[in-house]
DNA sequence: TTGAATTGGTTTCGACTCGATACGAAGAGA
DNA sequence: TCTCTTCGTATCGAGTCGAAACCAATTCAA
């Protein structure tokens, strides 16, 4: 509709231009939905589903915290039932486990098998970075500034939880004297290496409603 | 994989750095993924699902050629069997009908209804406007100039069909002397106001193998 | 002009995905 | 101990999508 309106509000003020350079700038969200659903379509490989490459991504970069099937339903954003089933399809192809947690018996960590690690390196969306490698650095610079700007205004926004990295969250407490992290929240500390991963228990300085 | 690998890196440099701001960089292919996935679920609502959301956007900006199931099966990088079931869903919906083309009777060209038209005002991917409207307007620029060669570089890379406008297609053969605009791939004559929709069967200049 | 090949579109079928729901087990708190 | 909450799983049904078969119209070649 915006678009739209905008053609023809364009229109009346070039009625008679006829072959004059037009170029048309696309809204960027269409662009973004664009991309998106071709990136989408690269991830039906290997066997493959798109949830499913997204699951692996994120127990890559997942702490330890958030290597359970609640937190990968959170970052998905689907609910619980349907993250268990993904989760099913990944380790009935060998590519990760699941390993009860010693505290608490509900828990259930998920570990990437060799095979899962192995597997990240044919990630479909390694041929996305290919492509991004050729834009200027500056480009992707800015873009990686706005997009970033862009995914945290969006979650705050649409009902989706923040996420971040433990060391800029406000939980997190700094090192400990045996030189691991501390997580106020969890109330338990972090490796050095899990610290720098990715946390679906987030909490940023300012958080705007929607 | 890839990120895995440039944390271990960095972790090397760093590795007595404890609590230094570390500001990690999100791939920004991963970050494309997540905005997609994002915007992928901003596009249930209405009664619709996403796909439908990008036809009835696709309809609205395609021009006259474009108008088709065919078309549109290429536009999403689907088949034309899904592509009609699409349209049989937003048919029964009342946001299209069906019209048959008066020449050759195979092809039918699908019409936004009035309905249609008046359901692109709350278009879930508005929101995502306004999230951008929110960024630099420099940010916006660049981004859209990254994103488009992107797009351009991914559709031309992975099997995808180009796509643009009329008048800056190969194809295009300016105006006619009836101020028409001319298709010299259809043969056939376009308005002024079609001549900068979307076209599906575009020629750009440069076309890289995959 | 007649037959084959091609093109545009639809339908049908089956695999699969996903959300809703219900459920069971474990923990938390009174 | 009793209830409430949380974590995870299993089941069911709606819906989506691709593959394949199919039909009708067009084009092309013999």
């Amino acid at each position: 509709m915006w678009n739209r309106a905008y053609l023809r509000a364009d229109e009346q003020n070039k009625m008679s231009a006829q072959d004059t350079e037009i170029t048309e700038k696309e809204s960027l969200s269409r662009l973004l939905d664009r991309i998106g659903r071709m990136a989408r379509g690269l991830q039906y490989c290997h066997g493959l589903n798109p949830a499913q490459w997204d699951s692996l991504r994120f127990l890559e970069q997942a702490n330890r915290f958030s290597r359970t099937p609640g937190a990968l339903a959170v970052f998905l954003g689907t609910t619980k039932g349907t993250a268990s089933q993904t989760l099913n399809a990944l380790e009935k192809k060998g590519y990760l486990k699941r390993v009860p947690d010693p505290e608490d018996k509900r828990v259930r960590h998920i570990e990437l098998t060799e095979a899962g690690q192995a597997l990240l390196a044919d990630d479909p969306l390694n041929c996305l970075d290919l492509a991004i490698s050729r834009l200027p650095v500056d480009v992707i610079d800015t873009m990686a500034d706005g997009l970033n700007q862009l995914c945290t205004n969006l979650q705050s926004r649409c009902g989706g939880q923040a996420m971040g990295i433990c060391t800029a969250c406000g939980h997190f407490q700094g090192a400990t004297s045996e030189g691991n992290m501390r997580c106020g929240y969890k109330q338990a500390d972090l490796s050095c290496e899990d610290a720098r991963r990715f946390c679906i228990i987030f909490e940023s300085g300012d958080s705007t409603a929607c």
